[in-house]
DNA sequence: ACACGATAGACAACCTGGTTCACTATTTAG
DNA sequence: CTAAATAGTGAACCAGGTTGTCTATCGTGT
């Protein structure tokens, strides 16, 4: 039909989307204390998680090489928000950990992804929201963590 | 409720959602004869147009800098898909159009966008996928060609 | 017991795509 | 006719990605 919408719509919106919640998300990690914190350190920090990994482990879980995720790592050692210490049980690894910074960042990040969604549930109805979650959950692999974000656009 | 999915999970799902398309997208396209594009160029030559832009317009459009736009133009014009004339009314200007070659993979990725829109319309029904659609513009913003998409990640 | 393969991390060289600063050429406005 | 604005380009730099190479350590099989 003639009205239907540009094929290419579809994904923009749903990159649209993903943009809208990430800035909003980090204009407020600013305001609340973290302004240096990039979109790719969130999601590094969300894979590291609080048990802490290692840079070959993380590397895998983000699907990029050991050495890419060892110079993130390097980045967020500089900006205090994890830290690394060698593994007394295998003295060639490294873990790495949050540190507070870090957790604080993350948990923070966490509160403002709710109120986020709740800002979208309040535009859209919760039932509606629930089966947009849904919906993409149907079409998405299952993987969240596999984004393979980071150069996937070169 | 303890159930509902992380705060993390709808962008994820969001950006999850257009990588799968733009995968699709392009390994589709790289098996129509054009194997060299990256989504980024995708982006590009939609933001060209039929009719032209320039340089200083094109970064405009996308968000970043006129020498960045200048880059990506030269590697699109290396590419074959792309060709920069001089301004006759503006000697300073120079026009940047889309090619032949250009003109076929932007009207394939239509075509393929819409293979792709009638895949996930199979599975989520007409209906559903409508909503989403309608939805997500609820959420996001008018203007879909500010995507900023180059190096909003850093 | 030990040699050897597998693994963790680090370093270097390189690529892409972004940035800012500086500069030239041209157009436009006062 | 001069001065400001604009288009394009080049250089230096940065982040984050890649591959290849190297060392240290671990774990296994003979």
């Amino acid at each position: 039909m003639s009205n239907d919408p540009p094929g290419f719509e579809l994904p923009l919106r749903l990159f649209l989307g993903f943009r809208t919640l990430i800035d909003a998300l980090h204009a407020e990690l600013a305001r609340q204390g973290h302004p240096e914190v990039r979109p790719m350190h969130g999601f590094v920090m969300q894979a590291i998680g609080m048990r802490g990994t290692t840079a070959v482990e993380l590397g895998r879980t983000l699907g990029v090489s050991k050495q890419a995720a060892g110079k993130t790592v390097e980045t967020l050692e500089r900006l205090g928000y994890v830290e690394r210490a060698r593994d007394p049980h295998d003295t060639r690894r490294k873990i790495v950990r949050l540190t507070p910074r870090g957790l604080d960042a993350l948990t923070r990040s966490a509160r403002i992804f709710e109120e986020l969604r709740a800002g979208w549930a309040a535009k859209l109805g919760e039932e509606r929201l629930r089966a947009l979650e849904a919906d993409l959950r149907a079409v998405t692999p299952q993987d969240v963590f596999r984004l393979d974000v980071p150069g996937w656009f070169g």
